[in-house]
DNA sequence: CATCGCGTAGGACGACTGTCCTAATACTCC
DNA sequence: GGAGTATTAGGACAGTCGTCCTACGCGATG
């Protein structure tokens, strides 16, 4: 924090402050007061609020893709690391609860405002499904790599939101339990486990 | 459309702009343009934007309350009924795909403003919550009730948000068939079916 | 025809927003 | 110490926001 520059302050709080507040409801002058500088000065460091909002988004892919290699490193079997990203819901559940998911709450905002930093803030949604399809791969589930990411990545999202609208924390440790449960019955037999629709399926619906 | 009183239309379309653009990106403005009149004439029919809000979210609230009744007549049977929720997010694909849920969506941006609505916007979850949890109970799984409507809560939030980054439809139906299978599963037996988790479940964890 | 009141139009208001400009400061190197 | 660059402060700008006010149109009632 001390030997941080300016302009990196200036990402930091900014990141805090759209994850808190998000993006359009925060204010240049929300973040002066946040770094302690003048509200005309951003300028010098950023040509726009877009401008800061891209870097905070970089910022942000770079932390998750640190995250995402950390993983790799201190897990070598690709199902610990897909119950890794599980258990974000669960190490991350203060904020959670308070704010919703960094991800999917910014994603959501910027498509609302029709925002042109949409896509690259889909990249954060990209690179997640695209590591967690690279585990599956890894695992076996080769064809059904992707549609299994997609899996894993709606638990989570579906678990913050509801955290985030009731404030329970039971409800993420009982929801982890439950996705843990499923990798497992998983892992070992595809087939068995919820979910491995066959081709047909016409509808099991009523 | 042409019967409608023109504060029943101005709801109409605030809820529209709400929902498409977000709450706050909303301006009167953008309001009156929608209903054709003027700007400043809001303040006959309500007090304050939050007063519209109000009002929009109260029609939410009828409107999803007589979708819920009519569920219930048209089907007798509460997994049938379960079955009807979770077919939503296809039903509804169009929308969300676009938009995300309107429910979902709401919420948190209420939250990341502050909002004194955000409760009475939280009453569409729960609305949703307490249903749920009574077709569960009739179908004689009473104590988990809850926690299975807030499971199937948490799939529509998931589904939803992803659909919305990603704009994918068979994304969509493939999690809506992993659903029916799952409650086919959990219906003839609720301990085969994954996430049926014993009490202790120390950790399935690496 | 006159009167009343509901509904509307359109502009004025102060407060904010993101943006830009200019003058002053801090720091570095000769 | 002085020159030059990097960084900052603070105000001015035009635009938009939610809000409020006043005057006008219009239909019903007497």
């Amino acid at each position: 924090m001390g030997g941080a520059t300016t302009r990196e302050q200036i990402v930091e709080a900014a990141d805090q402050l759209f994850y808190r507040q998000g993006y359009e409801h925060t204010s240049f002058a929300a973040i002066a007061q946040a770094v302690h500088i003048s509200r005309g000065n951003f300028y010098y460091h950023f040509k726009s609020k877009d401008d800061i909002l891209g870097a905070v988004i970089a910022a942000r892919l770079d932390a998750r893709r640190r995250m995402l290699k950390q993983w790799e490193a201190e897990e070598a079997d690709p199902l610990g690391r897909i119950r890794r990203f599980v258990e974000i819901v669960v190490t991350n559940r203060a904020d959670i609860q308070s704010y919703g998911c960094p991800v999917g709450t910014l994603t959501t905002e910027l498509a609302k405002l029709e925002h042109p930093a949409l896509d690259q803030a889909g990249g954060l949604f990209t690179l997640f499904r695209a590591w967690l399809r690279e585990q599956f791969t890894r695992l076996g589930h080769e064809t059904q790599a992707d549609a299994l990411a997609m899996h894993v990545l709606a638990f989570s999202q579906g678990v913050a939101t509801l955290a985030h609208a009731f404030r329970d924390e039971d409800f993420i440790r009982r929801e982890v339990q439950r996705m843990h449960h499923w990798l497992s019955r998983y892992a070992a037999d595809p087939d068995s486990a919820t979910g491995a629709v066959p081709d047909d399926t016409a509808s099991a619906n009523a």
